[in-house]
DNA sequence: CTGAGCACCTGAGGGC
DNA sequence: TGCCCTCAGGTGCTCA
């Protein structure tokens, strides 16, 4: 489910309501999501010191421990006055100030791990983000270095786009949108995209994911905000989820097809495959 | 190195 | 009402 835009929306709702709060109880479910979940035990009276996103995953900063969590395609984080354990709880934090942090994931695809301060006093150094590429939203993330990584790659830029090991955050939707935005065909290959088709996917990156944050991201079907509500992002899609429908720009009909098992949706008059490198 | 396929899960929606 | 099928914001593994 989410993407950049939905993590780092949870993200900043979650900060001025749960920094400087205290862990004073919690409800595991015992349940394997994608790993086998850990023992919640050391979190007992941990403060939370700040949190910060990485990729999708959202890092709590506690006195002594990292608390990383990853949504997944179904997972939301919930804050509520009330200690509520619903069908998909997996860890219900229950926090000083009478409030709760709950943690659902019906489909379990989501993490939760823990690491030692003491073991990793930063959290770049924990090995869930050794590999990770590069932050869209960071100072740098610059337009060289997104060409040297996008140029020598002979893979779909679609593919490169949502991978987390050369660019971060970037999921199935924004991947669509960002590549109708730089009309450019999902299956062009890194090596063959022309200098400015390069700067073009680079301002989009930027420019979509920080429109989406704006919108408080995208609410499909389960993704919602820390109060529940929904964001807005959806409802400016020019090609995600939007088959058949006609191009917000020329009126040819949005195409989709599988790429890497996932679908790619694309305006076939948009985003024409060019075969020449150099114009 | 590359891509396709599949596996991990639950739930929603369509067709019959 | 129920069954069967397909599909879904993610990731990571095998295999060719």
């Amino acid at each position: 489910m989410p993407e950049l835009p939905e993590v780092e929306t949870i993200k900043r709702q979650l900060t001025p309501s749960m920094v400087n709060k205290r862990i004073i109880n919690y409800f595991s479910s015992g349940k394997k999501l994608r790993r086998e979940i850990p023992d919640f035990e050391p979190l007992l009276n941990q403060m939370i010191v700040n949190i910060y996103r990485r990729n999708k995953y959202l890092i709590f900063e506690l006195d002594n421990y990292w608390l990383i969590i990853h949504l997944g395609m179904t997972g939301k984080l919930i804050e509520e006055n009330l200690a509520h354990i619903k069908k998909h709880t997996h860890l219900l934090l229950s926090l000083s100030g009478q409030s709760f942090l709950n943690f659902e994931d019906a489909r379990r695809f989501g993490s939760l791990d823990i690491f030692s301060k003491q073991n990793y006093p930063e959290y770049n150094s924990i090995p869930l983000f050794k590999s990770l590429g590069l932050e869209p939203l960071d100072k740098n993330f610059t337009l060289s270095k997104v060409d040297k990584l996008l140029i020598k790659k002979s893979t779909a830029i679609k593919k490169i786009l949502m991978d987390s090991n050369i660019i971060c955050g970037i999921g199935n939707i924004y991947a669509s949108e960002i590549l109708f935005a730089s009309k450019v065909h999902p299956e062009k290959l890194g090596i063959n995209l022309t200098k400015k088709e390069i700067e073009s996917i680079y301002f989009n990156i930027i420019k979509i994911l920080k429109k989406a944050i704006s919108l408080g991201g995208s609410s499909i079907s389960d993704f919602v905000h820390t109060n529940g509500r929904k964001g807005t992002m959806q409802d400016n899609y020019f090609v995600y989820g939007r088959y058949k429908e006609s191009c917000k720009n020329c009126s040819t009909p949005i195409e989709k097809m599988a790429q890497g098992g996932r679908t790619t949706f694309y305006c076939p008059q948009c985003q024409k495959m060019s075969l020449n490198k150099d114009v």
